[in-house]
DNA sequence: AATGAATGAGACTTCATTCAT
DNA sequence: TATGAATGAAGTCTCATTCAT
């Protein structure tokens, strides 16, 4: 009982110590981008030394592929954790949700960006996370359209078409567009954006016809 | 007559240089990334000195900046190019058009990237070319709109919506799920994707009703 | 008890690196100019690697704001060090002093000509310690002045000059004029030129008049 | 006739050039010291593109020896001008006239500070202008020693001490001490300094003795 | 296990000098 | 003879990583 106990406090304290460092690295990262972040600004603001950084993770890579898996883990869950049995309810909390938090959205676009040159985030970030949710949302495309609680279009273009679009939201919040006020309208509201682009994707754009 | 003449041969040839550089920038910044190329392997891949870089640009960042500069007039061109009277014909358009080259595909990101670290980008990809094409494209939805051409949503989220999914297939693309075959289908062609993307933005995802 | 001492440690350590830099800051600045001398050569004498040099400064000029501190404070220290309570003494050690180290000689010259062209250098070297130390021997003439130990010349002006004096006999030395035997007696010594200079400017160069 | 004619006249575009590079090579070595300065600016400067200031020097150490040279020849015609049969008369003039122009004792520093690191700067400027000019000084004062018209003063350190303390002075000058008011009068006029300096040479600090 | 000083490879950039036009 | 684009050596500085304490 002693040994694993000790295994275990042993265990706890390091991932206790990685979740500390990952943190401060996230937001440096966030902040600055992988390539001019730098090591020992993660270890002061994880209230560390540089060469302790190093008895946790390997390199610099680490840490990112490190952040990648936190927020992987993280999003993964959160789109599992939608509950709809509709499609505009899902619709709207898919895209609501992403709108959130302004360090998830930087990161996100850093992924993005980093996946091309870093495998492990390529795998970590896009295969096991984007790639599922994506082939998750078909699934339940798929099964809308089955049971007719949605038009026959094609499921696997669809479930791109709305990752697309909430990928392409999270950049353009990103670069400060929601900043913008419309017509002396108050500046979008992430609730607000997510019903209207609901709409437009469930009820499309074409004018009502006939006597609709 | 002699001097305008020499002067323009000088001017010919500077801007030669300049379009040789910024298009060897162009592959290294596409293929690794801002912080990851290296002004001696741009002057390599240019055929040039590293010195002679900068008698043409002032730093790295210059570079990039011009390398922003030319993809924010084609890609401006390119949407002011586009013609059409119908909603599904610009659609169309505007959504093969960003398919194309693998390279255009990995810039954007860059730039997208970049734009939050560097005011240069920021400047010239986003706010004069990615900001102008979207308000381009709200003034037409609001014509279209006001013509009963399309459904009276609200202009401005539309032309966010089609922007943002845009982008987001620019990056699905470039993150490889263009790659996937689905259901022993070929892989995606934009010609295909686009003519679906269009479809599901038009007619939306809502099932026929009624007797329709 | 623990902390401040360990503390201590640490600060000391740093300190004595950062004179072994300085150190051989010093001597380079000294034979090569602030231009000339490389940073490289510098961590060499100090043993060190270059990156090192970076931990204690953060660059090249800080080196030479640091060489010129050091410097700044010892001649300070020197020259506060003189008693005398008549002219001649201190006069005659005023002069002498100045004629002891190539290398002081040669950083003092190069202190005169940064100067210009470095506003930390004008403000250690010049500011705080030449212009303090020509104010404090004006100072002092004015006290003599009043006690009738010196003729009434304008303190001020007679400080500059003694000042001015100095420097230029630093500056005639470093230029090698020292080194010129006259008449085939020894070539001078700092204590000879001195007392003659001081003889100079205690009694002037007009031949005695009357029955003098 | 013809070809000695042709020889005559390109030897004085030929001079006329170097005169002018020359000019513009005093003033950004003045404005920036040797270092800083660079080939490209001296020749925007003397409005001639970098390849030709290499027609007529070979090197930017040539420049400097080139300016050095100018100034050499300036300053010992000066001096030689001067004409003056008592000392205070010739000791007001030595040191008013160096205090006169700006570049002038920018570009004096410089040479001292050049001096030896430059062996051309040594010999022209130094060996065959300074030094030249103190033994000449030395010499007067031989003459006025023997004709009674100055205290038998060992000459050559007299000849040093006039030549340290104009030297001195215009260091003093450069370092901007001239700008400081000095008991809320203007601040110093070269005329001024020059005959209080005079006066503290010719007559010494001494208090006068007895009745005097 | 923690530290942080030391390292050194390598990045960007400058600039005196050359040479084809 | 004048030009100025090209060169490349050399300089300063950064920073991920290591290792003795």
């Amino acid at each position: 009982m002693l040994a694993p106990q000790a295994q275990t406090r042993r265990e706890r304290r390091i991932a206790e110590r990685q979740a500390q460092i990952l943190e401060a690295a996230a937001i440096e990262f966030s902040q600055k981008g992988y390539g001019r972040a730098t090591t020992r600004e993660i270890a002061a603001r994880a209230d560390l030394s540089e060469g302790t950084l190093y008895n946790y993770f390997n390199n610099k890579q680490d840490l990112l592929s490190g952040v990648a898996r936190t927020f992987a883990d993280d999003i993964t869950q959160k789109i599992a954790a939608i509950e709809a049995d509709n499609i505009e309810d899902m619709m709207t909390q898919l895209l609501t949700d992403r709108f959130s938090s302004g360090r998830e959205r930087r990161l996100f676009m850093l992924f993005l960006y980093e996946a091309p040159l870093n495998p492990d985030v390529q795998r970590i970030y896009v295969q096991e996370a984007l790639y599922r949710i994506i082939d998750a949302t078909e699934e339940r495309f798929r099964q809308l359209i089955a049971s007719g609680a949605m038009r026959p279009v094609d499921p696997a273009t669809a479930a791109q078409a709305i990752s697309a679009t909430i990928m392409g939201f999270g950049a353009l919040f990103e670069l400060g567009r929601h900043a913008r006020s419309k017509n002396g309208k108050e500046p979008f509201s992430a609730q607000t954006m997510g019903q209207e682009v609901t709409d437009l994707f469930f009820n499309g754009m074409r004018p009502a016809q006939d006597g609709n």
